[in-house]
DNA sequence: CGTGCATATGACAACGTTGTCCAGGCTCTA
DNA sequence: TAGAGCCTGGACAACGTTGTCATATGCACG
């Protein structure tokens, strides 16, 4: 490491360690302010020789435009915010990755951070994403009240929700269509002979839990078979306890043969449990994950595609901040069932 | 959805939508402007019956602080950057995760930006974090000459490589033991009977990849083994090219007993490959993986703690902007061997 | 040679906030 | 009751940039 950068001073405290301006730049070069502020933009109207002059001055001190400084002239912060559940969840990466792709494509960066799937810090979240002025957010909400973000949204800011609806507010959401791929998954164990299916999902406050259990409902109805309570498992997200959960519908006297897992991350513990089991327990899981071919038997589940959810709601963002799209709509995107195994099992009752 | 915020223009092109400043909640509490900065950053000095009347024009016209030009005039953002490969990969979520939550306690918002492994890009989204004027930047090095960022950290932007060193600059590092770990996991085969070991992994000219290499060879020559070239494959990464190269060292006359797989994504790949062929092939992956113990048979892994290294280097960075550190250093993070099953199959000759 | 026009450049205000400083009104004490 | 001291509140400049506008320069043309 032959050269070494470091801070000279231990940082006063305020103030970027006295980086240069462009008023340094134009003194330095022997020209106006706004003389540099053309170069820097690349506005037309300077001789190449005053901006070779410039450019020298500038790579002499190091110069770099200070953009806190252009947003507040300019209003518009090139970037765009992304409230999510939990980063280190495999299903928000690649929707943060497909979101950050198209803000990129409209030279926007992208901050996201993570509620972890409480309200409050929602709230703070995207309160604080609207203080930096973000040009527009999108939120895969955790609570479901965001009148908070009425004056936001009056004020301009491009909202499109994500994954669920927004709360008693009328705004752009994108989401999978939870309530007909779960209806789909159960109906398919039914079709392979599964009468007692067990459900294990999350809180039914949470949107998608609530239109999953929904679609499991229906697919029961349909299909005429009354039930129980002890099949359901509801607002259990915690590996101890679903594990717990699923030991429970998997014992006694009349137990699951097949299980519908509501999300992915119950659906790998579900698939734990049943690895231990004596008998062959049939299993769909909402969420496809990776490598869920490679286990024995392959695991069945309900795709949604992460990546699409945040492309298509990116777009229709930007399409708001053009101006071109003024009525808040609801777009659903369709799920696949995939069928790798652990889904055509039949019952072993 | 009883009730409707919509922007009432179709957004006239600057200026955010006429936002109410300061200036409007002080003309309609009555009082002065710095008064209404004083409530707002909750500072002493104001009576409790002004504070309401102030507190009260907040909320009728939706004010919120304009953080840009809080910035401007503080010269501290409270935002850190990181740049990393891609957000998408289970290996960086739960990184950036980590990252997030050390901003958290330090009132700071993390923007991340993927490099998608090009270093131009990672270039860009480097200085345009520092165009924003974060106050530290971690970076997860797609190049290998970070000379770019020297007027950058002298003028105070904190600055913390991750998982791969800086190039030509001295800056502080976190990263994991790939050198010993992938020795180790080496070791833990040829302990095993293998004497024919084949090794896939990433570019060299990325540091990781190299190390991983350097511990293979190292550990092949501890053993007296003479590598041959054909059991290396190096600079792989897609699927595609990823599976050509296993089948090629697993056919031929002399094929490898067991591989060396140098990251999560090559490992996945193997995993499918290896399960088509006829004979057991031991496996050694470095990178551990969700699931990675469900599988058939459970994938021995060289374990690193990504959360940790997010952590460790978010930490020191705020140590850096604290002013407590000041010469740059290096950390290694210790790795895990987790045996599961593949790395102890005996070679099949 | 004067006029008109295009082009290059700079002076200046404004963006919305916070730090500094001062004024006015109050309480307390001698 | 006068003066000292404290508390509350406001006027003003500054942060670094960009938009507006005016000026200076050069050139072509009548």
């Amino acid at each position: 490491m032959p050269e070494t950068a470091r801070r000279t001073a231990p940082l006063s405290g305020t103030r970027y360690g006295n980086r240069p301006t462009m008023k340094d730049v134009a003194a330095r070069a022997g020209v106006g302010l706004k003389t540099v502020s053309r170069v820097v933009n690349g506005e037309p109207g300077v001789t190449p020789e005053t901006e070779r002059r410039v450019q020298e001055a500038i790579d002499a001190l190091g110069f770099r435009r200070n953009d806190s400084a252009r947003v507040l002239r300019k209003g518009r912060t090139a970037s765009i915010g992304l409230v999510l559940e939990d980063l280190a969840d495999p299903f928000y990466g690649p929707l943060s990755r497909a979101v950050e792709e198209v803000a990129r494509a409209h030279g926007a960066l992208l901050i996201n951070g993570s509620s972890a799937e409480d309200p409050d810090r929602e709230q703070e979240l995207a309160l604080a994403l609207c203080a930096r002025r973000v040009d527009g957010l999108l939120i895969i909400p955790a609570g479901d009240d965001h009148r908070y973000l009425e004056p936001e949204i009056r004020a301009g800011v491009a909202t499109v929700f994500v994954d669920r609806p927004a709360g008693k507010i009328d705004a752009d959401v994108v989401l999978s269509d939870s309530y007909g791929g779960a209806r789909d998954g159960v109906a398919h164990l039914i079709a392979h002979g599964h009468r007692r299916i067990g459900f294990i999902g999350d809180m039914p406050r949470i949107h998608t839990a609530a239109e999953r259990l929904r679609g499991y409902r229906t697919a029961m109805e349909d299909a005429g078979i009354p039930v129980e309570d002890s099949w359901m498992s509801l607002g259990v997200t915690d590996p101890h306890r679903v594990r717990r959960a699923a030991e429970e519908m998997l014992s006694g006297p009349a137990p699951v043969t097949a299980v519908f897992a509501g999300n992915n991350r119950v659906t790998v513990t579900v698939v734990r449990v049943l690895a231990e089991q004596a008998r062959r327990v049939a299993l769909v899981g909402f969420d496809d994950f990776e490598l869920a071919d490679l286990l024995q038997p392959g695991v069945t589940v309900v795709a949604q595609d992460a990546a699409a959810l945040g492309r298509t709601a990116a777009d229709r963002l930007f399409r708001q901040l053009d101006g071109t799209l003024l009525t808040p709509e609801r777009i659903e995107l369709p799920t696949r069932l995939i069928t790798r195994g652990s889904g055509e099992l039949p019952p072993t009752d």
